[in-house]
DNA sequence: TAAGATTGAGCCCTCAATCTTT
DNA sequence: AAAGATTGAGGGCTCAATCTTA
């Protein structure tokens, strides 16, 4: 049976094949090597951190369901079994919003913000080790300038944009 | 009560904080996106499709486990439960290593092959539309460059390394 | 004892259905 | 009818345990 082989590369040059291996690798390793850290030293996955930090952050360390859900990148449906999650360990509180009987507050309790402090350090360490220290500071503005125009086609409607900007 | 915000902030500075939560959002959204294409147009998941168009590739289109997982990015164990259901799908076939006894190969089938030649042009447009039309040929570059640092860090010991070159 | 691989339990996510409010 | 959010079922993945061969 005489073998046909090279699908891939019908259709992609070295080039491009070399970057899209590559990115695909870091997309299936980052999560895993991410999570492993926060697991082992906070018992929290990486969305659960990453959710927390965004309250943390935001006024009054509130924000609307489908307004945590922009900032994480997330699915509402996704983000309500978590906070579900959050809120049987005390971490988040749902709250109804007065101007909106419809909408769902989240609010980061005490107990989630100290958490939060509690975790950053460890896994700020975690992302310069894995991330920032590998690139130079000319690499981690390009990194920005990319993924921002990745970002515009994954997401058109710029729903998922960072808050903080490129400079 | 006073809030203390930004707690993210104290550890990042805006550059590094612009290109972490860039980053976070495309290893979030970019898997869902290629999952979305596939599981409409293939009824494959990616880690199925990337696995397959791996074996395609492959002398023999054969390849021993151990290494397939290697080039998938992935566990043994992973591995194994996504092999078992291609192999229920008639796309793969395991079959013993003559050499190690120990040893399990995994062959794409000729089912399996005019499943990825079937697939892959979609997939590769897909990919196309989402990352690759959106950077510069330089970007691509700066990309592969970019990726293999960060993957240096992800897993030292080079095992994921992609079998395509830099340049 | 380690390498290669598999298995099952439990967890998280996705998808579609549902409910309430506008 | 749409917006905001929740829920439950089903599927894939992780982790630890297990099995076989070197």
């Amino acid at each position: 049976m005489p073998y046909d082989r090279f699908v891939t590369t019908r259709w992609l040059d070295q080039t491009e094949l070399a970057a899209w291996t590559r990115l695909i690798a870091v997309v299936e390793l980052l999560p895993g090597a991410l999570e492993a850290q926060l697991r082992r030293d906070a018992d929290l996955t990486h969305f659960e951190y990453y959710a927390l930090a965004m309250l943390s952050e935001a006024p009054r360390r509130t924000l609307q369901m489908t307004a945590l859900a922009r900032r994480t990148n997330s699915t509402l449906s996704r983000l309500s079994h978590v906070v579900s999650r959050l809120e049987e360990r005390g971490f988040v509180a749902r709250e109804a919003n007065p101007e909106n009987a419809r909408a769902t507050n989240a609010r980061l309790t005490a107990a989630g913000y100290r958490k939060v402090v509690a975790s950053a350090p460890g896994h700020v360490t975690a992302v310069r080790e894995l991330v920032l220290d590998a690139l130079t500071p000319q690499q981690v503005r390009q990194l920005t300038r990319m993924a921002d125009a990745i970002l515009e086609r994954l997401d058109p409607s710029g729903a998922m944009a960072s808050p903080y900007p490129v400079e």
